[in-house]
DNA sequence: TCTGGGGTCCTAGGACCC
DNA sequence: TCTGGGGTCCTAGGACCC
């Protein structure tokens, strides 16, 4: 019988600021979002002061929740480099591994010798020797089941961070005292539906007509019913699949209101996705761009649009940053202070598969483009760029509490003094 | 002054075709 | 007065995830 595993880092983003500075240990430790601008990640001692995830950072300043709190600048290059660790250390353990998140991993833990408990534990003490990362880690007959195992290890200090579902009667104690909205796929729409029909507990879920979950959760809720049962539905798959789409998006430091702003804005998110784009060999084919104000100002008026087109698959930056101007141009409306905006770049193939017959890039370009990666690379992002993406971002992010990169820049690398 | 940035999958409905 | 029945493809929007 198949065994899906389901391991997670704890605080993850905490975790890794923690791994670089002994320090922190024991010490209630924050990772903020971008523009520092609420709490994404919190350390149990973080918790236990009523810091909430997602709480936006100003109103814990004002309620004084921060005697003591450490906090940070979210570091993505840093946290991408350690679950890259993670997941090296984890295929010495498991035949077979699916990074599911930057910090959550499943497993294939089929057919193991020896007993599955010895061999989790030998296994997450072999992450947090190498990477200094504590992990919990669940598991039983289908990936649901591994999640709400993850789920029961992380939440319960008694179950030492390892919790073992394989066995149904001990999935149906769990499942009595367990609420719905715990189940991986329910979230609080469908939570507050399946309540209304009575459905609180996971046992009740479970038990439910599938026609009746199919009204109210459609095929995920029957496919999950039947995960939660034990039937497999969901496969591991090692190859990551080819993503669909490609983002990048910003809040804004503080809002951008001229025109100008906010083509110098827009063109440099196109120049980034581009690059994301040609640094995995893809084209796209439909680009999007949206332009919204602040939703949470009760005293400005809203606007929020977007707009998009079909063109021929590209990489190109030129091609794609005059397209994303264009489609700005449609939609831009002045007298809004604007807070957030993005491009969004869809219709993803390896690049030069698709047809395109009639606009085919030319050598020139591509080799163009190479060059501008490769000195951006060498010399840091923005060395070369469009002149239209501006020389100053008037909008440039807060980040005020940024840790170095330990682990991806020589000059922030730790140094290390023997005496 | 201050509220993230990515992703995924599914469904309904419209346009269009024969 | 009467106005089919099936497809496909695309898009927008909803719900969920970390």
């Amino acid at each position: 019988m198949t065994v899906y595993g389901l391991i997670d880092c704890n605080s993850f983003y905490c975790s890794c600021q923690r791994a670089f500075e002994p320090r922190l240990k024991r010490l209630p430790v924050v990772v903020l979002s971008n523009n520092d601008g609420c709490a994404i990640a919190r350390t149990k001692e973080a918790k236990n002061l009523g810091i909430k995830m997602g709480e936006p950072w100003h109103l814990v300043r004002e309620q004084r929740k921060l005697a003591g709190v450490q906090w940070y600048s979210s570091n993505y290059p840093l946290y991408a480099d350690m679950s890259r660790r993670v997941y090296q250390v984890l295929l010495e353990h498991a035949p077979r591994v699916e990074p599911y998140s930057i910090d959550e991993m499943f497993l294939d833990l089929t057919g193991l010798p020896g007993a599955l408990t010895d061999h989790c534990e030998a296994m997450r003490v072999a992450v947090e020797q190498t990477t200094k990362i504590p992990t919990c880690v669940g598991w039983g007959p289908t990936k649901a089941i591994a999640k709400l195992a993850n789920y029961i290890a992380k939440d319960r200090p008694e179950m030492e961070g390892l919790c073992d579902l394989t066995d149904e009667h001990v999935r149906n104690r769990f499942y009595r005292n367990l609420p719905v909205s715990e189940v991986w796929g329910i979230g609080r729409r469908l939570a507050a539906r399946l309540d209304d029909t009575g459905i609180r507990t996971i046992a009740q879920f479970v038990n439910a007509p599938p026609a009746h979950i199919r009204k109210i959760a459609a095929i995920i809720g029957v496919r999950l019913q039947a995960e939660l049962r034990g039937e497999s539905c969901l496969q591991l798959s090692e190859v990551a699949a080819q993503r669909q789409g490609l983002a990048c998006t910003r809040s804004f430091g503080r809002p951008v209101t001229s025109y100008s702003d906010m083509s110098e804005t827009i063109t440099g998110f196109a120049m980034r996705a581009s690059e994301k784009l040609r640094a995995e060999k893809l084209d796209t084919a439909h680009v999007s761009v949206f332009i919204q104000t602040n939703r949470h100002k009760r005293d400005e008026e809203w606007y929020a649009n977007q707009a998009s087109l079909t063109c021929a698959p590209t990489s190109d930056t030129l091609a794609l940053t005059a397209i994303s101007r264009r489609l700005l141009r449609t939609i831009w409306k002045d007298g809004f202070r604007y807070a957030k905006a993005g491009v969004m770049l869809n219709d993803l193939a390896p690049a030069g598969t698709q047809n395109n017959l009639f606009d085919r890039p030319s050598e020139q370009d591509g080799a163009l483009m190479e060059a501008i990666d490769s000195i951006n690379h060498r010399f840091g992002r923005g060395t070369l760029k469009p002149l239209s993406a501006g020389i100053e971002r008037s909008w440039k992010p807060r980040q005020n509490m940024l840790s170095p990169q330990f682990t991806t820049k020589w000059q922030e690398m730790m140094e290390v003094q023997t005496l």
